[in-house]
DNA sequence: CTGAGTCAGGATACCGCTTTCCCGAGCGTC
DNA sequence: GACGCTCGGGAAAGCGGTATCCTGACTCAG
């Protein structure tokens, strides 16, 4: 694998040491080569190609360059924007990432926590939000201790359900104050496409979404509270047996921006029209469908700074207690909520 | 880092040789372990919670299980899409990907290619189609040779321009088979938002779609065909600079699906309805965008199939000659192009 | 009963680098 | 002018594994 130009291959033909080599080209701490020397070891590096084997360096230094990230699926957009924070931060600390995927199946977020480990891995960043599966999270659990162990540092974006940093989205805040817009714009019913009954943040979103409103005096029927898949399918399932009832709301709320574009699928195919004959709203602001038409009223989530937020915090000093930091989410009203 | 458990703890738990215990847990050629010293490694590895360091395997076997992948802009939804491709076939593969990111300049991919040959990266997928700009070409093929000197193999998304095996996007067909495609529905003056004069594959579309036109007898004005960024922006840029004209073509073609939805947004900013003022075509079909209203006619590129075979195709056994897997693209018509 | 083969463990030589540790050389000092 | 320093180069000891080589125990055949 290595173009056979190894640094003593360096060193010789700079007629230099294997050590004096690697001080010249690393320019090493309180230790300095003198300048006709380094020039020479330079020079042979330039003239042979010479590019040091990072395996061999994180071995001999006993830490890697790398860290680990965790996601679901790369191809949603609310990871992909996760990732692009994470790659700038990782960047910017001169470190590579390490993309993994658990392909949409949770339980093998801690068998890809080990992967990273046996990589030695300098920081995870796992994104996306706890279940409340006690055995899975138990599983990851034991995956990210035993990862720290090892002397790695971990940074989740979700709730804090396992005791290391994270970066908690203010879900609940954001999903009261659409909640609170939408009342204000005038609707007085509505459902929601609820995401999956376990998935801590589909969870947090709609039952302030909920909350809120039953402080306003607005209840939303239980038959209202649709659960389901946390993708566009899952929302177009939801929208379809909402819209397979007899009644209809005013507005209907989709834990988030995929599954409210699964909704508008479903709407469209039985010939019911959005805005028009129902209002839709979000979660996430995904980026790419700022611009759809009819704009989609959202809650917007900072995702691409969630990225470097959490990378920075895996890679902060490590601390005894566990960090949170927190990100505001912001409502953001657009046409598929006109108002009544 | 290491949490301190070598395997030479776990020999010396199980009271055999640092030999044994490697080929006991590694299951090595041609060589067989007793079955009870095995079950004894075993037992002291999973006691000891023991993870090899894949580091240091990686520098004993002289081969790595990473791929390196670059891209331009992960959250891209043509990137991310691609990745999602690749982590699938690495991850079928026993392999890990590294994610590098231009974030948006051509220029870095020499660096990147190089400091994925630091890693030893065992394969790199670049995506991302090439510009036409020697300089930047040379230094790319100068850094692909070197780290294919090294024993690594390279596989390209896009344009077979620099000597390796590339998986090659029929954007010419795509673009033309749209061309006659939007003909047949009526239409026949047209406009270009033709992305940035030297990217290879804007200019494929570009080309091919007029070319196209200009067999079935219809001509673009010169005037019709902008240049701009292959971005959201430079969609909208370029389209706010179309709508100034007095006149204005019936369709207007964006070279990919997220210009066409700057283009969407610039369009709704000066109050010009689509497609009702003015049809729009965009390409790549990105699957987040399949369902929004008006539905975007463009042109289906495979991006998760072109992920998977430039994978496939880099980690295939080297060959001589440079091989070219083709993909093909289908046009696929929605509402944005309803037709004269 | 002996010599030629297996067979499977253990000792050990690397892999490519970093980092002690050791040492000789040049220097300032009283 | 001998002594204690600092300075910088080189030898060598790892880092955590893998793979080669060696060796003793057995098997099998003549």
């Amino acid at each position: 694998m290595a173009g056979p130009v190894t640094l003593s291959d360096v060193a010789r033909e700079a007629g230099v040491s294997l050590a004096t080599a690697s001080r010249a080209i690393n320019g090493s701490a309180n230790r300095v080569v003198r300048a006709d020397l380094r020039e020479r070891v330079l020079a042979a590096a330039a003239k042979l190609r010479y590019s040091p084997d990072a395996n061999a360096q994180a071995m001999a230094r006993g830490r890697t360059t790398s860290i680990g990230l965790v996601v679901h699926d790369i191809a949603d957009p609310f990871f992909s924007s996760i990732a692009a924070g994470v790659t700038r931060a990782a960047d910017r600390a001169g470190l590579q990432v390490t993309l993994t995927s658990t392909q949409h199946d949770p339980s093998r977020e801690a068998g890809l926590v080990d992967l990273l480990k046996r990589q030695r891995a300098r920081a995870v960043v796992i994104a996306g939000g706890r279940m409340d599966d006690e055995d899975a999270n138990a599983d990851l659990r034991t995956a990210l201790d035993d990862y720290r162990a090892g002397g790695g540092s971990v940074a989740l974006i979700g709730q804090p359900v396992l005791g290391v940093d994270t970066v908690v989205v203010d879900n609940a805040r954001g999903a009261a104050d659409l909640a609170r817009a939408l009342h204000g714009r005038g609707y007085r019913s509505f459902a929601v496409l609820g995401g999956p009954e376990q998935h801590l943040t589909a969870r947090e979103r709609r039952e302030a979404f909920r909350d809120a409103l039953a402080e306003l005096g607005t209840t939303i029927p239980d038959a209202w509270i649709l659960t389901g898949a946390f993708t566009h399918e899952g929302g177009e399932d939801a929208m379809r047996a909402l819209l397979r009832g007899d009644d209809r709301p005013q507005v209907v709320f989709a834990v988030n921006d995929v599954m409210a574009l699964g909704a508008l699928t479903a709407a469209r195919d039985v010939g019911v029209r959005v805005p028009d004959d129902i209002a839709l709203a979000g979660f996430d602001d995904i980026s790419t469908l700022r611009d759809v038409v009819p704009g989609l009223t959202t809650v917007r989530v900072p995702l691409v700074d969630i990225g470097i937020a959490a990378t920075e915090l895996a890679l902060a000093d490590p601390s005894d207690d566990v960090r949170l930091t927190h990100v505001p989410t912001q409502v953001v009203l657009r046409e598929s909520t006109p108002g009544i």
